[in-house]
Formats: C-alpha cells, sequence, structure tokens
DNA sequence: TAATTAACTTTGCTTGCTCAAAATCAATTG
DNA sequence: CAATTGATTTTGAGCAAGCAAAGTTAATTA
C-alpha cells in the first residue's frame, strides 16, 4: 500500500501535470505543489519510480504511469465525494472542505467511501465543479473555457471554480459566482485587464468586475449543464 | 501539536489504566495495547513523558498527567463521535465502525467535530454504548454492573459491550443483545461457566446462553436508561 | 541464600521522510 | 567560446518511530 506521502506526490503530479501529454512535469513545479525542497522530491520521485507508479527521467521530470495514475484518481476521487458530503450532509461551508478533505483523503476505507458514493447518489460534481472520477478511475470531463475566452454577451453558468482557497471561496460566495451560477460575460477591457460579468442572482443583475488573472480562476460551460 | 502516535499512546493508557487509580500501567500491558514491543513503548513513553504528558516511573509503570488525560479524552470524544456518526448518518453497520474510527479520529478538525456533535444532538453514548466525554473533557460515568455480578431475575436493559471487535458484534447484533435491548438473567451455572438469558426480542422472550468470560464483556444498568 | 524466571530497559540498527548546502548540468548571454 | 545563471541532483545529516536482541532488575522458587 502506497503511504500517505506517496499518495500525496501522486495526486500533486496529476493535478500540476502539463496540459501537453507528452511533456515532464519539472522537479520545480512537483516541489511547490507538495510543500518540500527540489532534493526531497527528486528522492521521492526516484522512490515512487521503483514502485513503478511514476517514470522519471533525469534532469526532464516526471510523468505518472497507469498504475500511478490510477491511484492518483482514486485519492482525488476519495478527496471530492469527501467534499460533497462535508458540505451537503455535514453542513460545512464549502470554503473549509478543502482543508478537512485533503487529511481525510488519506484514511477513508472503501466501505466508506462506497456508503457516501451512494447517500449522495454517485454524483458527477464536487462543490467546486471539479469532476469526480469514478470508482473505475475514469473522469467524465466536461466542456468548458474559462472567462477569459468565452465568448461576450451570451448566457452561460459557472461550472468550475480552479482556487480553492478559503479566503477566494469566501469571495466567490459573496458576489453569487458559485458553480451553476447564471452569467454573462459583459466587457473586457484589455487595458485595465479586467472583466465585467453580468450576474443573476435572484432574479436581480449585478454587475461584478475581475481582473484577468482572476477570470482565468472561472471555468464557464458552453451549454447549461442543468439540463 | 501531539502526533497520532503519541495520540494513540495516550489514548491506550486511558483505556487500559488499572481500576485501582494509585497504581500504574506496565509498559507490557501498554505494549500489547498499542501493538508495539515493550522496547518500543518504554522509549515512546519516556518521550511523552518529556512533554509532560504521563508520569513515568522506571520497573513501575507509566501514569496520565491532567494534560494528558485531557488529551486522551479528547481523542477518545473524537472516536466515539465518528463511530455514531458512521451508524446514525452513513448508515455504517456498527461492526464495521471501530476500524473506521481508528484513523479518522486523528485527522477530522475541531470545526467538524462540533459540526457532528450538533447533527448528533450532543449524544451521551456511541453505538456500543460507551461514554462520549465532553468537549470539556469529563466523562458522565453510568452506574453499571457486568451480566456476570447482577441481581438474577430482575429486568434490566443492556448498556455498554466492551468487547468491539468486528465478529463478536455481528454475533451479538444476531442474538439481539444491542445496547438498550431488554434483558433478564435467568440463572448462572458455575460448574458449566455458563449464563442464561432470557432476551425480549420483538414482544417474543428468547433464551441465549453465553460463557462467564463473554458476560464480562456486557454492562447492564440497574435502571432503566431510556426514562 | 542462590538460582531461576519474567518483566522491563538499553543498545544498535532500519525505514521513511525531510532539509541545507554543495555539486552538477544545460541553456543562455556576452 | 567562455562565463554566468537557474534549475536540478547529490550528499550528509536529522528526526520520529519501529524491531531484535542483549542486558538489568526484581520477584519467586528451591
Amino acid at each position: 500500500m502506497a503511504s500517505r506521502t506517496i499518495e500525496n506526490y501522486l495526486k500533486q503530479i496529476y493535478l500540476s501535470r502539463p496540459a501537453d501529454e507528452t511533456q515532464w512535469l519539472t522537479m520545480g513545479k512537483l516541489s511547490a505543489a507538495v510543500g518540500v525542497t527540489p532534493g526531497t522530491a527528486t528522492s521521492m520521485v526516484r522512490a515512487i519510480s521503483d514502485a513503478h507508479l511514476v517514470e522519471y527521467e533525469p534532469r526532464a521530470g516526471v510523468r505518472l504511469t497507469p498504475a500511478g495514475e490510477q491511484l492518483a484518481l482514486h485519492v482525488l476521487r476519495r478527496h471530492r465525494l469527501i467534499e460533497l458530503l462535508l458540505v451537503q450532509v455535514l453542513g460545512l461551508d464549502w470554503s473549509e472542505v478543502h482543508e478537512e478533505a485533503e487529511e481525510l483523503e488519506h484514511v477513508v476505507s472503501d466501505r466508506l467511501l462506497a456508503r457516501i458514493d451512494e447517500i449522495l447518489q454517485h454524483p458527477a460534481f464536487d462543490p467546486h465543479g471539479d469532476p469526480i472520477p469514478t470508482a473505475g478511475g475514469v473522469v467524465r470531463s466536461q466542456d468548458c473555457c474559462t472567462l477569459l475566452d468565452c465568448p461576450l454577451g451570451s448566457p452561460t453558468n459557472i461550472a468550475r471554480i480552479l482556487d480553492q482557497s478559503a479566503d477566494f471561496l469566501q469571495y466567490v460566495n459573496q458576489c453569487g459566482l458559485l458553480p451553476g451560477a447564471d452569467i454573462r460575460v459583459a466587457s473586457r477591457n484589455h487595458q485595465a485587464q479586467t472583466v465585467e460579468l453580468l450576474v443573476i442572482k435572484r432574479g436581480e443583475n449585478h454587475v461584478v468586475a475581475i481582473s484577468f488573472a482572476v477570470a482565468e480562476k472561472f471555468l464557464v460551460q458552453m451549454y447549461d449543464r442543468k439540463k
């Protein structure tokens, strides 16, 4: 069995993997994601590679093997199901659950996880809109784009929020930009680097302005995901 | 913060402490309870004693300080609230929850614990009838005796089950000896070392025979705890 | 009292994970 | 092409926790 340290490395390797599948994840990025010094990451990755969960190429980086990816997805499944349970059943605030799940994901048994999945009726997304991998390790991907490159004017709704720090999520909550919220991108100002949004909240229209950097943290869907 | 190893040692020291408060818990018993070799227990206890959570007297044994006891009770509170949550809210079988809680008890935050306590409406007992210490570290003790020394014939009900291994609890479940069950001790046979019980289950009387050793694993109350 | 025994402690070693600092490599820049 | 820079790897060390086996101590038996 993989230690909780190894589970964490695998999860981070998965989450930080470069968009281009042929690319390797560098040790610098991995060590930052895991929160250890680069040297530590190198030696841990060497060890994990001995267990055939990753491929490691010195000075190039690291990449998950199919076995490693399955394990990473399993951890991610636990994490996301737990988050949803904490929000929907235990009534925690969604800004708190990420931290909590970070610990719990390493100790819930398969049996308990199956019960959670059942109680939540086999959900496909966690409270932040992240897809929950199936028990078989399949990720049902959404067809999304960020608030930076989605079409202007057309109505859409928020699918996913990529920054899960408590502070940020509290702000998100406050201006009604939760997953599922109906919005429209009113305008983009490339000089000011801002995006203006129309948020439909309790029938009323609100205007919210965010920077390009923040706009990239929101994914929206082309077609309404509720149907 | 105390590591999960230290939390475990403190919990076991509390649970295995001798009935007589002036006595020390020996290293032999502790090492067996924690599941390590005696030498390991000795050196861990030395370390925990440096943190002033226990008193340690070489060749005599170990005993919790007030600070250590508070921490032990806190761990126990987490353990027992989690067990109850798993049974009542998540619908796990009560024979499974001990193992599960053994892991979870070290990772649930105070905030989550408070929510669990609220959802369960500040319960006083876990599914096995063990008392749940308050957030302030107070144990509300019950007035109990075992099926070995309770009076013959008089109606009573099961308050607590001391053996929490899955196999045993499945048997307990099967013959209806759950906490709260209405029973009477019909007879004791000192030659055969057995106790005969009358179990009132769905209006009907059932006869169950158990050995003295098993009888000691059940605590019953003098007065009906339901009122 | 001396010998035996059981419980406990000490010692030395291992594993897993980490860091700091030194060494190395690769990719620019001058 | 040499020098500098930035990223990466190696080295040496430390800490927490564990085991096995050798050494002590105290209590019991003879």
